[in-house]
DNA sequence: CCACACATGTAATATGTTACATGATTTA
DNA sequence: TAAATCATGTAACATATTACATGTGTGG
């Protein structure tokens, strides 16, 4: 089985939604899943083109244009369903600031605190895009099925963020003590 | 540049805080460093070699034995500090679970639910595990320097798990009123 | 002496990103 | 009509996992 079934998942639940272009399907990718998800062009125009020779989705010729729309046939959906049954496969963490702060003592404090700051910034920045996609997701017609559940994922990305915030205020406490050790 | 840079920051970070041998340094990063990092064979071995033959990191063959130790030059040394003033890389995120609530229109309410209730699990889990290690963190002689920072991290796993816990429970009451639609 | 953990490494494979090539369509 | 965006795709490269090959040391 070439091409990660977990790409595939993707592309397929992208277009349960809504058929769209392989350029579109990137786009969507990025701008709504873009928190937890990420397919590059390099994996989607393949993994669309096993999909279509499997018989999974269907490309259809807008008239007098070059470009397609996919869109799923029955089986496709039947093999979304299948995978999105399938436990999800853990994926490998690599989180860059937490190595780094692993690390701090040969970083220093000012440095590790610059790198919490940026992380803070970045979740208060998370909080706000939370926020529009709530209020784009509750005024799109074509989500009114899916929406109670694409809200819990906004829900999580809203937890996680305020987590990191406070979390990130906490560190920078420790750090300034560190900064100036006690005389 | 072959051979990322994050592999050998974690490889040249754990030798930072004690020499030790390619299959340690596997088994250090799988168990300390596994909540948010993760190196396989087929990286620690190569990536070893590069280091050695750029005079980073120095093999010391143990009397009579075929095993040798690690240890940081002090070109290493300069080199790790080097690459953790590097700003983190953001990683593509991949989270399976998100990919299948963001569908779960077509998994179905209970399917779902499940896969709360088994994220809620792990990250029970995860909480023990957090407590587990600040203890032996404090109780480390080997990490009195490194110490402040690790702790950083460990309280970052904390928070982050007891989001996802609080979030949990949000969802399987969300997911509760879905499954029995008013009548 | 057998099984298991320690230890080093390579090869095959899988996965994923980036840059490039190409051209159509839309908008300023 | 020039520039930006839409659109499809490929090739080269980078990265990462898994299985395998090989052998040593240690405990039951």
């Amino acid at each position: 089985m070439p091409r990660s079934d977990q790409s595939q998942t993707a592309i397929l639940g992208a277009l349960s939604i809504m058929p769209m272009t392989g350029y579109a399907l990137r786009e969507e990718i990025r701008d709504t899943l873009g928190h937890f998800w990420s397919e590059s062009f390099g994996q989607i125009y393949p993994a669309l083109a096993e999909l279509e020779r499997n018989r999974l989705v269907e490309r259809r010729q807008v008239e007098g244009s070059r470009s397609s729309t996919f869109s799923l046939t029955d089986a496709g959906i039947a093999h979304l369903r299948g995978l999105l049954a399938e436990a999800p496969q853990p994926s490998k963490p690599r989180n860059g600031l937490m190595l780094r702060l692993f690390f701090g003592a040969q970083l220093g404090p000012e440095a590790c605190k610059q790198l919490v700051l940026d992380a803070r910034e970045q979740a208060e920045s998370t909080l706000t895009h939370m926020e529009a996609a709530r209020s784009e997701v509750l005024h799109d017609p074509d989500l009114v099925q899916a929406a109670p559940y694409i809200l819990l994922t906004i829900t999580a990305g809203e937890h996680s963020a305020r987590a990191t915030i406070a979390w990130a205020n906490e560190a920078l406490a420790q750090l300034s003590d560190l900064e100036t050790p006690r005389r």
